[in-house]
DNA sequence: CTGAAAGCGCTTACAG
DNA sequence: CTGAAAGCGCTTACAG
């Protein structure tokens, strides 16, 4: 059983092209034009270049690849949120799940990265992209007149806004009717006879809080329903005060839409401590479905927009932007999910 | 207010250390060692050509750097499950904000991919490293025998092992005590008198699954508790399954531990579809604390050990390793936190 | 302390 | 169809 222990082979260094061509017999210039399926070179030597590269295992050097402006085959994503919400809240992991899934298919890398602001994010970027270290880059929580946009159109560099309403250039977005979902919500508390409606909302810069805003109004007016919103900026802490705040007037709501579910979960915790029932006493929203929405007690009434989906599809409209082809996407699919928490109001 | 339409500031390409030598008046060479803090340039001459490099924006060509074998200020990390586990599964998320807010301290990026399987993750691991994209590598879910430590050892590649136990060559282990876990959790059950629990697994090829069932027989003979482990591998359908099955049992565990909270999850369901109260009937101990355990009804005895700074520790070993520093690391604290779901046993 | 040159691994005109 | 050469932006011996 005391084989000689083989030795290690040796690791030696790569191959090059110039180690193919000396083996084929041919100069590097014909093993560059040949692995790279260019004319300029009989089939048969083609042929023979292929079959040394493959003896050689060698792999075309991605550090002299890129020093030739090739591309990195990979996209960059820098999440400009404070750690703790990237960590709890469920969207980023299935949106970065959902890209990556997508991503691999074609052999693409995610470069992630987080920063403190968006004059962080734009640095970022920028170096990434000055290093050809991506392709193209992907952004979230799009605002009104995004300065990272602007930047990253001024670079002419191949940008996908999840959520923004751009195509122009080298900046493509992936659409994402917040309007459209918001009055699926509202409608379902409309339904069951809500005529009182507060709107915890995340971050009022982002423009999709702001294009759910406008769309609770629009519908409150509407429909003469009373609404009103309250800014939470994700912050679970701010969620309860809001909640709570929102309960202590002589006219609390009979509803309350969350705009994340971290907030839903904080503010349901708020609504209890206060010795709210639910439904009874108020009905609740989650914006952003998840596994917690479906075991909490009550179970949570929540807009389900599979961000999973939406991370492939952001992917998909990125890889689609690199191959210069432009397709149609069908838009993400929204519904909302009626679950305990949701029921008609009482009698006042 | 029609002021003529300022000329984009022509694209012009980055400087170069050629240029910098034009304007400072010295050769390249003398600019390289300027730069990079060498001996070699004058203090004059130095001080100089910074100042030129400044003004002229210059930024070093990261991939003629990689090309002359420099670091990459990236670290890589492959995930090797389903894409739906890495999106519920609370753990991952916060290990990677953990990861990236302590490598974004230092200007590192994460280099981010999923794979099917281990292969699959040596593959990509290999080519990152063959191309220089990475400085150094992050294994998660460690096996016994892992194959990809051993292939990252052989290439003499930096190399953190979350939840390993070697420290060897290039390879670094943070190490988690997860027979400690388990007595914690075991511990808990036992004072409030369990004689009967059963542990329902992740993934049993996962060495940290393994220290957790070898730790839960230990506690079990050690105790004289009835012990039952059952594999559901991190799989929500696969936990329903193995609860029923547990609880058809004409002796049934009176305690229930959950490898992940996705799996406490979906046992609780199970639990009350199948009529049976928590914890009156059963206790539950989900191995992973998150916002659902906290909102949950009842809330759920879960056993905390802060992802978040795991993924910190992660990176900062990391660091640590590519600086050539060793560091003493603080384990990562493991606390039960005892909520709703865990009381005494019936008497039966 | 400074300059000229070679080289990292590839691609791309440009001649033959 | 093939070969020789220059160049991408940097670093590193090697001479002066």
């Amino acid at each position: 059983m005391s084989e000689p222990a083989r030795p290690e082979p040796r690791r030696r260094k790569r191959a090059t092209i110039a180690d193919i061509a000396e083996r084929a017999g041919v100069t590097s210039s014909a093993v560059s034009l040949a692995v790279n399926g260019k004319r300029g070179v009989s089939d048969a030597t083609r042929a023979r270049i292929l079959e040394v590269a493959r003896e050689l295992n060698w792999r075309p050097s991605h550090a002299a690849q890129a020093l030739m402006g090739k591309g990195a085959e990979a996209v960059g994503l820098v999440l400009a949120r404070p750690p703790e919400v990237i960590g709890e809240e469920i969207f980023f992991a299935k949106f970065i799940a959902g890209v990556q899934a997508s991503l691999s298919e074609r052999g693409y890398s995610l470069l992630l990265q987080m920063a403190q602001d968006m004059t962080a994010e734009i640095t970022i970027h920028a170096g990434w992209i000055a290093d050809g270290r991506v392709d193209g880059s992907l952004v979230l929580d799009p605002r009104i007149d995004d300065p990272r946009i602007k930047s990253l159109a001024g670079l002419d560099h191949p940008t996908v806004v999840v959520g923004g309403d751009i195509d122009q250039g080298s900046v493509r977005s992936l659409r994402v009717d917040n309007g459209a979902a918001m009055r699926l919500v509202m409608e379902h508390l409309d339904e069951l006879g809500h005529a009182r409606i507060a709107f915890v909302t995340g971050d009022q810069n982002f423009r999709h809080t702001q294009e759910r805003m406008d769309a609770f109004s629009q519908f409150c007016i509407d429909r003469g329903i009373w609404g009103q919103s309250l800014a939470a900026n994700f912050d679970p802490s701010m969620s309860r005060s809001a909640t709570a705040r929102l309960m202590s007037s002589p006219h609390p709501p009979t509803a309350i839409v969350y705009d994340s579910d971290v907030m839903t979960v904080a503010g349901l915790g708020e609504l209890t401590a206060l010795g709210y029932a639910v439904p009874r006493d108020v009905s609740v929203v989650s914006w952003e479905d998840s596994a917690t929405c479906q075991v909490l007690h009550p179970t949570v009434t929540a807009l389900n927009r599979d961000a999973v989906s939406l991370g492939r599809m952001a992917a998909a409209e990125m890889l689609e932007l690199l191959d210069h082809q432009s397709v149609e996407h069908s838009p993400v699919e929204v519904t909302v999910v009626a679950r305990e928490s949701t029921a008609a109001p009482a009698r006042s």
